[in-house]
DNA sequence: CGGAGCAGCGTGAGCGCTCACAAGCATTGG
DNA sequence: CCAATGCTTGTGAGCGCTCACGCTGCTCCG
């Protein structure tokens, strides 16, 4: 025997209503004993509703369970409540970077908190950058999070003809279209790393500087110019081809090739310092004692290198909370600009 | 018929075009010389539709530059195409550990090749938690990835009451629902690692497992007992608080103050094995003369540790994939079964 | 004391899509 | 040569929500 109360897979029309559907707004008007239109209006905001009936809504919300459907609200209302987190950059990034770790998760919590929510999407490829803009063109998501930009992108240019609210995690690259973005200063936190390593008495100071075509790695380079003057000479930087930490490896090899004889580096991004390490420790120079090594970021591997690393902080939470802060406003229409946020020096030993 | 010049009331077509929204299927189906069910059966699958038809709709749909709206699409189909990565840990985790990134890009990936994309959500907290339920009754997702599961978590019951798909990442808790799993055999990697330090003539092998609270941690405790059978006494295990580095570092403390012989190592993570080094370091013992160091996961950070980690792959590609497929099965009204994927020893200068 | 103004509420008209249905047409077998 | 069959197509009816509008009944001022 068949047991006609399962859902049967052809007959839609009457099986739907059997098929548990959730209860619908005009169930909870109906238990309420308002209209639709008080419930929609209970639902956001409530201006324009009687306490009374307010109290009535809430009470059938809560008694028959009710959950918005989202798609119906998005169909009118023409929001999604979605936003990208756009990873613009070689995958691999996402696999080891604990910044970006960092950064999604404070995204994601204020974005739940302003009722939004985070979806990742790669584009590294050009099949998945072409899904980002079709998602942006098509309304899925509010607005998108660009993280890691690098010269050239093609992304942010198209992105900019979707005329979607973006925001750039990081300075973006300066020929391309004026996203508003949030950054830490790197230019500044690099200054304060040189200084220090500067004011330790080290005379042969050289950096590991990010990839070339990267705007933050590039403030990053500034600052240590800034401090070093002439002296920040061809011969004492090496740019890392990647934020990673093979990449940090190679670089300082190739630094340790060039000017055997320097005694300090500051090292571009905790990650790319990890592979610095190594291959000092490779070589057989012992940190701090022989060369001082400071990172940047800041993240969680920081305190874990051998020896502890001292770094650069950025405000990650305070990144994240601003990026969030800044797509908000312009998702409502609102203008909003860059801001740059202040770094300062975490003191551990290798520095 | 109608006069189309005449001011209709609710004229709504004429300004509807000036607001410039997308072209809809309507306009496609214009171009095309077809009807809306036409580009719609073209859209999903081409079924029952001429070659012809087929071409022109293509053309349209490029011509048009249309983007399916998937709110109104979603209204009637009842499917997001968007499945929730719920992180159930700690914030903490994801902040550090490179396992949870390599998953969720992987994830990532293989969703967009289905069509679906990948909602990050943190279920760390009761608001959050119940935000998840909330997104998973309102059939804002389609299905749940479940990530980091401990025992008497709340969710995975009432994820369980909601009837939403859902897989776990990992051995499940024993005692909560019984959701199809995905996970590496975490037992027989254990084995591994432990036949492999015996191997090398140690004695004293001891363990960091993980929490106590999560069964994938048990499963490897597991492991290690099967193979040192009685040798396996309480002096040479530890359990840590949790995956992080920190934990690591205080368990490895532990350790070798209640079995200070130790001369062998197995500890339950990658991440635990970077402060277990710590530890070590910390209390004078080299490692792997003195200390033989075996990790698990095979993260990014093993290469990376000093001296690089011998760890115990899990497939994490695989793992993802199958997480993916199951859900999808799970979507699909089909049954699906957990998976235990096989491990592998990699060998490297610490063990 | 009458009407303007307004808060509170209900109603109708879609948003853009899918799905069932029926109609149209070509093909095939009896 | 017509009925039966199957493929292709168009059409109507919503999915559950928001929003503009209009109605009611109240307050308040001239």
């Amino acid at each position: 025997m068949v047991d006609d109360t399962a859902p049967h897979p052809k007959s839609r029309g009457a099986a739907r209503r059997a098929q548990r559907r959730g209860p619908t707004m005009e169930d909870v008007a109906e238990v309420a004993g308002v209209s639709r239109g008080t419930v929609s209006r209970a639902l956001n905001g409530g201006a324009h509703v009687s306490p009374e009936a307010l109290a009535a809504v809430h009470d059938a919300l809560r008694s028959t369970g009710y959950v918005i459907n989202q798609s119906a609200r998005s169909l009118v209302t023409r929001r999604s409540g979605a936003v990208a987190f756009v990873l613009s950059d070689a995958p691999d990034r996402l696999f080891e970077d604990p910044v970006l770790g960092a950064l999604m998760r404070t995204c994601t919590q204020l974005l739940a908190e302003r009722g939004s929510s985070l979806m990742l999407m790669l584009a590294g490829t050009p099949q998945e950058r072409e899904r980002v803009l079709h998602f942006a063109r098509g309304g899925h998501v509010d607005g998108v999070l660009l993280v890691s930009v690098h010269d050239g992108d093609p992304l942010a240019a198209q992105l900019h003809e979707t005329r979607v609210p973006v925001v750039v995690c990081g300075r973006p690259p300066s020929r391309g279209p004026a996203f508003p973005y949030v950054a830490a200063d790197d230019r500044d936190g690099a200054r304060l790393m040189t200084r220090h390593l500067a004011g330790r008495g080290r005379r042969r100071i050289a950096t590991v500087a990010g990839p070339r075509d990267m705007a933050g790695g590039a403030e990053r380079l500034q600052g240590f110019r800034d401090v070093l003057g002439r002296r920040a000479s061809r011969r004492v930087i090496a740019h890392a081809t990647a934020y990673t930490i093979d990449a940090g490896r190679d670089a300082m090899t190739r630094l340790l090739d060039t000017c055997p004889d320097l005694d300090a580096v500051f090292v571009a991004s905790d990650l790319l310092a990890v592979g610095a390490l190594q291959a000092l420790r490779h070589a057989g120079r012992a940190v701090p004692a022989d060369v001082l090594v400071g990172g940047f970021d800041d993240s969680a591997i920081a305190p874990a290198t051998t020896p502890p690393l001292t770094t650069v902080r950025q405000p990650l939470p305070r990144v994240a909370a601003e990026l969030v802060e800044v797509l908000t406003q312009l998702i409502a229409g609102r203008p909003a600009s860059s801001r740059v946020l202040p770094t300062e020096l975490v003191l551990r030993e290798s520095a």
